[in-house]
DNA sequence: GTTGACACATGACAACTTGTCACATATAAT
DNA sequence: ATTATATGTGACAAGTTGTCATGTGTCAAC
């Protein structure tokens, strides 16, 4: 969270601020992202930065949430615009956002999903790759335990729980962080 | 990918780096991960290091990869422990990932799995937090143009469409970015 | 009007980071 | 022994981050 420091700031300064971060979110990974080029182009001093937010990922989150905001403030536009029809309105969000990417070739919700995308390859990795892990286990697993339907839908018995092991190793590791701090 | 030099490595150089690295990937964020201390940890050169990987995220993602391969591994055992019965599989090596994180206290995989989250985290910020989005839309949605049903489960086709919004626009701007290459 | 308290701004600084490259050395092939 | 080819090396430039002592501005109280 921004520090109130940074909400109480006036809105010239603040847009200015803003404005360079998404400028420079949209065109580099959060690894690349670069408070230094964000508070020149913002044109404040390093000190400042860290008095408004603690670091690059607290900058992110809040970025996520203007931009949130923008997103809610469209669909509205679009869906009066269709008569309260939300098909219409997802279609025209996508034509929308499609669009202003083709234009500008920098797009803050693009670099957000590549990031996702990154870390959802390393999810992969774990989970599914390649149907790698059943093919392996295969040879060692007692099909006569399971039923007809079951045996039939091996694969999928296997990526749902290989899936529930992810989810429950997620929660039980993240308690216990926790409970340390 | 590892070069090739990297896999002809002999065993015992190679295992040191992978070692200094899965522990330098167990203790921080893939962020904060520092190649300078495993490079020292491993004592090699900075520039062999870049002769083995191209970056960073090349090391993550072999590493990944082996951690998989110990994965097949316990999970096999474990199989055969248990005459072939993956639910009681997928039981113990819970256990025993959660076990291995209690004892050491540092986890390849918590790490991992914190990256993800982190990543997740912002794909619900903009897909589905707190239900903001359909609240603030409500209001301009014509429930006339859903039949009954649809209506009784408005917030799941909301849901359903800004998760589609999602893929779908993941998809568009991947393909395009492709085409610039 | 001076004083003091507080909020905010500043940029130099230490302590890192990464990727490259000219050079050195090892190993194999002629 | 000589030449290729493959590896190893660490200094280097060019960055990065977060901190902190030292500003400056503002506003209330005496």
């Amino acid at each position: 969270m921004p520090s109130d420091t940074f909400l109480r700031l006036n809105d010239e300064k603040k847009k200015k601020l803003i404005d360079a971060s998404f400028k420079e979110f949209s065109i580099n990974n959060f690894n690349d992202v670069s408070i230094n080029r964000i508070i020149k182009e913002a044109s404040i001093s390093r000190g400042s930065f860290y008095m408004y937010f603690e670091d690059k990922k607290d900058l992110y989150f809040y970025l996520l949430e203007q931009y949130l905001e923008v997103l809610i403030d469209n669909m509205k536009t679009n869906l009066i615009k269709n008569k309260g029809d939300i098909f219409k309105m997802f279609q025209d969000n996508i034509k929308e956002i499609y669009n202003s990417f083709k234009k500008n070739n920098i797009n803050f919700l693009k670099k957000s999903l590549e990031n996702i995308t990154m870390m959802e390859e390393s999810k992969k990795t774990f989970g599914f790759r390649d149907k790698r892990l059943l093919k392996e286990l295969i040879p060692n697993i007692n099909l006569e335990l399971l039923n007809d339907n079951a045996k039939k839908h091996i694969e999928v018995i296997f990526a749902i729980n290989m899936h529930l092991l992810m989810v429950t190793l997620m929660k039980l590791l993240k308690e216990d962080s926790l409970d340390e701090e």
